[in-house]
Order: C-alpha cells, then sequence, then structure tokens
DNA sequence: CCGGTAGTACTACTGACTGTAGTACTACGA
DNA sequence: TCGTAGTACTACAGTCAGTAGTACTACCGG
C-alpha cells in the first residue's frame, strides 16, 4: 500500500479527459480534447500518459499502431485514496474523522450519512 | 482558500514533533526530538522550520535570543483539510464521498455517523 | 574582559518530479 | 514510394524538498 502519490497539473488534467471518456483515449485524442485550452506538442501528450502508466494510474493498449490508455480507477476511488491517504497521516484517525465530519457542508454531511447508511445496509 | 499543500518527508516528522507538543518548540528542542531517527545538523532543522513557517504551517516568536514555534492548525484541522482538498478536486463531490463512505472501515464508518449526529445536534 | 557556545540569517547544492518538446525511426495508405 | 501518424528515447528547465555550510551576534562563565 503506497502512499497515493499526487499527480501534477497537466497529468491530472489528462487524467480528467480520460475519466471524461467510456472507452479511454489514445494520445491523439487527448490531445484533441486539449486543444481548446492547451497548445501541446503532441509529444508532450505521450510522455505525460506515459508516465501515467508507469505510475500505474492508467493502462494500455495496443489499437493499430497506436496506444489506448485508459484509467485503473474511477476518479472517485483515486479521490478516496487520496482522502484515506489523508487520513492515514494521523495516528490518531478518529479525532480526524471527527474533525472531518464538522468540516463538511451540511448537504454532504446528509449525503455521507446516507452513502453510510447504504454500506451497512449491505 | 489555496489548495492545501502537501509537505515532504521532514517536513511532515517535524510537523508531528510539534503536534505532538502543547507549547511549540525551538529548533534545538526539535532537533534533540528527531535525534534518536535521524542525524539532522541544527541548520537544516532551522531551515526546515523556517519554511514551514512561510508556508504558514507554523508561526514563531522570540523566546530570548531563539524562535519558538508552534503549528497554527491542529493535526486534525490540516488532515481535514488534505481530505477537502481531495474531495475538491472532482467534479462529483457526492460520487467521491459515496465512495469514500464505501472505503473506511466499519468501525469508522461507525465513528463517522457518530461525529455527523454530533454535528447535526449543534 | 574574553573566548566559546547557542542561535540566527543567508546562501547553496543535489536529486526528484513535472511541463514541455525535439529527434530518429517505423509502418501504412494513396 | 512518399508523406503522415505514431512510437521510443532523450533532453532541458523550473520547482521543491532534504541537507547543510558560513558568517555574524549575543550572552555566560571564568
Amino acid at each position: 500500500m503506497h502512499s497515493v502519490k499526487g499527480l501534477g497539473e497537466l497529468e491530472r488534467t489528462v487524467m480528467e479527459v480520460l475519466w471524461d471518456r467510456d472507452n479511454g483515449a489514445t494520445a491523439r485524442e487527448v490531445g484533441r480534447a486539449l486543444a481548446d485550452d492547451r497548445d501541446l506538442a503532441h509529444t508532450t501528450v505521450m510522455t505525460v500518459l506515459d508516465r501515467l502508466a508507469k505510475k500505474g494510474f492508467l493502462v494500455r493498449e495496443r489499437e493499430g499502431r497506436a496506444w489506448r490508455y485508459r484509467p485503473v480507477a474511477t476518479k472517485e476511488a483515486y479521490v478516496a485514496e487520496l482522502m484515506l491517504g489523508a487520513l492515514n497521516m494521523t495516528g490518531d484517525r478518529d479525532a480526524a474523522l471527527a474533525h472531518f465530519a464538522r468540516s463538511v457542508s451540511g448537504d454532504e454531511a446528509d449525503l455521507l450519512r446516507r452513502a453510510l447508511d447504504e454500506v451497512e445496509g449491505t
């Protein structure tokens, strides 16, 4: 269980693109998706995808001569892992959780409660 | 509200020391506290404390010729902020929270529930 | 009164990580 | 066969964190 590494800005942006698609994407597709905001060289996109794959955030499979990348985990799972990682930083998880409970908005508290109830019901 | 920067390994270790004390500590004291595990130059400790202060994690006040550093926030608050930071990374906080709810252990789910109830009762 | 010690401020070097991209090479379609 | 898409490999600059040296000051004990 390695501590979930934080991603860089561009890396996260690329992950967002991938998370938004059901079937992953090739470098070319990711580049096109980002074209509106950033003007990146094709190789830049490739490098980032490659690094993300090496870090274990993406898997890739051949598609013709190109690679199709897809996320290993859902965004929600990733965020949850980040949250758990933070939680693990403390010796006193209980106190931290209590503090966290007090930090979320009322609506989210409700949602969290419902989610917890569902788990219980499982 | 800036995105809660993650701290480095040594930085976090130093924060732990500070969090463990009620009245903060001087560089010398921190150094002594860490002496068992790491053999750091006094100036190294000072540098780290200084950086932590500049990042806003510590405040310092004069104590004779030395500085006494103390955490701005509790550890629990810091952890909660990290968790919220992760949560903010997602557009779909609800889904992420639901996932998180499913990720914590049963005991912690109970604790979280109780914490939420307390908030409600406030 | 003086030298050592504690303590500071400032500067510096190194390695990792990230954003960014060029180059050289290959395979495939018109 | 030529251009284009696509890859693998390499590279470079900026930032950050770990680590520490140096130069200078103030205070205490003899």
